[in-house]
DNA sequence: AGAAATTTGATTGACGTACCTCAAGAATTC
DNA sequence: GAATTCTTGAGGTACGTCAATCAAATTTCT
């Protein structure tokens, strides 16, 4: 049923429950040979000490925190309402998870809200700048452990990223832009802002991609829409005003106005965008939109509540804890 | 420092333990104005169960059976990978999963493997037959609950369904056939057996999308390949023979065989198939296959291990516990 | 009213680990 | 060789829940 107990442990080493318990908790007051032998016991019985009996003899709790930007992106609705759907379970498990907003790309809003922390673990989606990798350090210096979530920060020290590929989200956009496409022609690529490394890295990806295999449609440069609905609706119109556009890969937020923008533009451009939201579920029913690229957030969340767990119990994560899978949205397979 | 407790919910409702017990788990006996006391209670001191102490205590073991065909390629391997990788977490939950393997189509194979279960719950990927819907009524007379896996059985009585949306599955597949294809031509459809329902449901999405938006396109009469890579090679370079190909749905398994016919073919056809493995994988990679849509083995796994814990414990599951994600695979996004 | 059935209480012993105390044995020191 | 450490054993309680008893109280039926 349930694998070797400590009890079997000691049997084997010939040793007291309490040695057993001295050695595992390294209590100290043990001599060599028999902390030798012990270790020895744990690995022929193939001991693995049960968490949750252990949490609950020493009361244990984890304490976590997602710092993310507020803003109307729609990723903290989403990130509430997938945490409100797990919270249950969440709490059932001796997980408690608070959400700290802070302003979208105010360092020192971020810089703030890592100070105030209160927790046993963090994820945290914030700017890449160095006075964030500098508080990310002095989180880490006091054992709080960090991960970043969405959009990685490298250079941070962070013990883990949770998110999806980003590089690969970009590539596959251009795979399925190429393909859609029947003639060559104008791309337009907008971006939230290039200083997100979520978006270049997905911006990098595309150009790849559609300079590799599809060297028949031309990259116009990038624009940068701010994730701002007006500023998008903008660019696509002031775009179109010059020159036909073929396919549009929209990066970051803002569906809103480009809904309304290329609702205006004939022959309709391939679109292509990220993020299911209501408003580009929509889309993609009415056929304004081409594919959704999404990030099941859901499964991040759980994803990174368990790599939290894993770093606060001083546990490697397994290497693709931290991969959220991208999934594909098309007009017939909305759900 | 953990929250509330029975104890707690006990003194709020001021009835004994054992009758908070009788309750929280349903185990009856306890008149309905206790219950609903007990109930408010739970609310007002916001009592969540501590899952690993439930664990730890529960004595009850789920035995859960899977009846699922063999193939040396596809399914039953990635259904065994997943089982492995859930093994442990499942074991911690109490449950212990037995995988039955059955010859694929064959209905006295399959009715043999149900008869002889000894299990408190069984996930079934079957045929449609009276026999087999008989099979499962007297499984389910003999207070064995039982889900349909993959394949729906719907007139049999089974419990719930745990699988993705085939229609769904084949709607989108023709979606993507329909824009991947440049031209008009000729669209081949192979299926395993039209007596699978998994099988006959994505062929009739399938060939609903392809009528309503894609007519340009010829739909050949639907072959049947009986998820043998042999004839479904054969089925492939006949049909070539008389006339072009556009485009390829294979909508069951044999696709080894489908590699083979179609790297001989020029032009190459747009080819959509199911189940990411091994050799979908590959042929993803070299241009072989142009998309795969594959049902997340292992989410359902998880999925229909939670419907059958329900069920057992005569609890009704969520409404959408046993929709399985469809994930649209390309040659940029294989994991 | 009395018998039968139903509902509730009180109690107990797991489950696997953590953590504590007390005492006895072994090894070291001077 | 006595005093001092160090090492180990034995045993217990606690964590929160499940599950099972048996007895007592209450309701329902006849």
């Amino acid at each position: 049923m349930s694998g070797p107990t400590v009890r079997d442990v000691a049997e084997v080493a010939q040793v007291s429950l309490a040695t057993v318990d001295r050695v595992l908790n390294n209590r100290g007051g043990v001599s060599a040979k028999v902390v030798d032998r012990v270790k020895a016991a744990v690995v022929q019985t193939g001991y693995v000490r049960n968490l949750a009996a252990a949490n609950l003899s020493r009361r244990r709790i984890y304490r976590f925190c997602f710092v993310v930007p507020t803003g109307d992106t729609g990723f903290v609705a989403l990130l509430h309402a997938a945490l409100a759907q797990e919270q249950h379970r969440l709490r059932e498990e001796q997980v408690v998870v608070q959400i700290v907003p802070t302003r979208p790309f105010d360092v020192e809003d971020q810089i703030a809200a890592l100070r105030n922390l209160d927790c046993d673990a963090v994820a945290v989606m914030v700017s890449e700048a160095p006075e964030i990798n500098e508080e990310i350090a002095s989180l880490l210096a006091s054992g709080v452990r960090v991960v970043s979530l969405v959009a990685d920060l490298p250079s941070s020290g962070r013990d883990a990223y949770v998110g999806p590929d980003n590089v690969m989200a970009g590539r596959t956009a251009a795979e399925f832009m190429g393909r859609f496409i029947k003639d060559a022609g104008n791309i337009l690529m907008i971006a939230g802002s290039l200083a997100a490394r979520d978006h270049s890295e997905r911006l990098l990806g595309f150009q790849m991609v559609m300079q590799e295999r599809f060297d028949g449609c031309t990259l116009l440069p990038a624009a940068q829409g701010a994730d701002d609905a007006a500023r998008v609706e903008q660019i696509v119109l002031d775009t179109a005003r010059d020159r036909p556009i073929a396919g549009i890969y929209a990066i970051g937020a803002g569906n809103r106005g480009l809904v309304r923008a290329v609702g205006t533009l004939v022959p309709k451009p391939v679109t292509i965008v990220h993020e299911l939201t209501q408003i580009s579920r929509e889309a993609l029913r009415t056929g304004t939109f081409d594919l959704v690229i999404d990030q099941d957030i859901r499964a991040g969340v759980i994803a990174a509540v368990g790599v939290m767990r894993d770093l606060t119990d001083s546990i490697t994560p397994p290497a693709d804890a931290g991969r959220i899978k991208l999934n594909i949205y098309s007009r017939e397979n909305i759900q």
